[in-house]
DNA sequence: CAACTTAAGTTGCGTAAACAACCATAACCA
DNA sequence: TGGTTATGGTTGTTTACGCAACTTAAGTTG
């Protein structure tokens, strides 16, 4: 590879380091910040899933987090500390802890999208439907080919 | 917004929590490793902006990684007991360094920079030049919005 | 049913992140 | 020129990540 490719490639290596991904997470942060919610975008991440659906095991929001097992295991210790979550031993699995929102985790829902939604409006600004459809494509394909 | 657009809506949420961004990293950092470079992808991603131009300041590759000043030092900092970088006072403004490389960095380029073909192309595979263009257009634009 | 394998979660260790507070030098400007 | 402001870098603290090793519980199979 020739030197002067760097530059015209810059954007291949920009994805390579997490450049935008790094710019989102941080506007998210800020967002939920501003907005009076203490949690970071990490645990956004997991309240999300949560928000979504509960009663997950750790497994699975590892799975739809795309983060490793002790991750999630130090991120649930943390909710729960936050008294956001709470790991209920699975009865039928005792290996398992399914994890469940409290009172005042479903309470932050609606602010907590929010702000996730907020923080996508600014990103996304200036872009078309299509555009971003196609993104959704690639970014996809990304996803599976990496899998 | 209803429940339902929680799921028609995952894309963007993924792009939020950077499930994108770390599927992406994580495969670089293990390119990088069975090739025998024992480098994280944050450390790439400085030995690769010193690769395209060295004596950069610290400043500058806070600027062009997109993170933040301590994040650089300590970067730095581990790079420089790699032996990979060293630090060089700029005599015209004794505030700052400028990093350069040192003969093993130099010579890490070669293969740091096809490892990180590599990943792209695996994370990449399947798709169009056209796709991937487009892709650029908004991710570059989201960049924009956020800085 | 005992031995073996797989699965869920935790712990340890080294690295990286954000934010705030700080130090030293340079630039401004009045 | 002396005081203020801005800039480049470092340090401290809390949180998060990746990998490997480990524990405990389930599932498998001879």
């Amino acid at each position: 590879m020739l030197d002067q490719d760097l530059v015209s490639q810059e954007y291949f290596y920009n994805f390579l380091t997490g450049k935008y991904s790094i710019a989102v997470m941080r506007r998210l942060q800020r967002n939920l910040k501003e907005a009076g919610l203490s949690i970071t975008s990490e645990q956004w991440s997991i309240m999300y899933n949560l928000w979504v659906e509960e009663g997950l095991t750790q497994q699975e929001l590892a799975i739809r987090t795309f983060r490793d097992k002790p991750s999630v295991t130090r991120l649930i210790n943390n909710l729960e500390r936050l008294n956001l979550v709470i790991r209920v031993n699975d009865k039928n699995d005792r290996r398992s802890n399914l994890i469940y929102l409290t009172k005042i985790g479903r309470k932050m829902k609606e602010e907590g999208m929010k702000q996730a939604n907020n923080t996508i409006e600014q990103a996304l600004g200036g872009l078309t439907e299509d555009q971003i459809a196609l993104s959704h494509t690639t970014l996809h394909r990304v996803l599976f080919n990496l899998k």
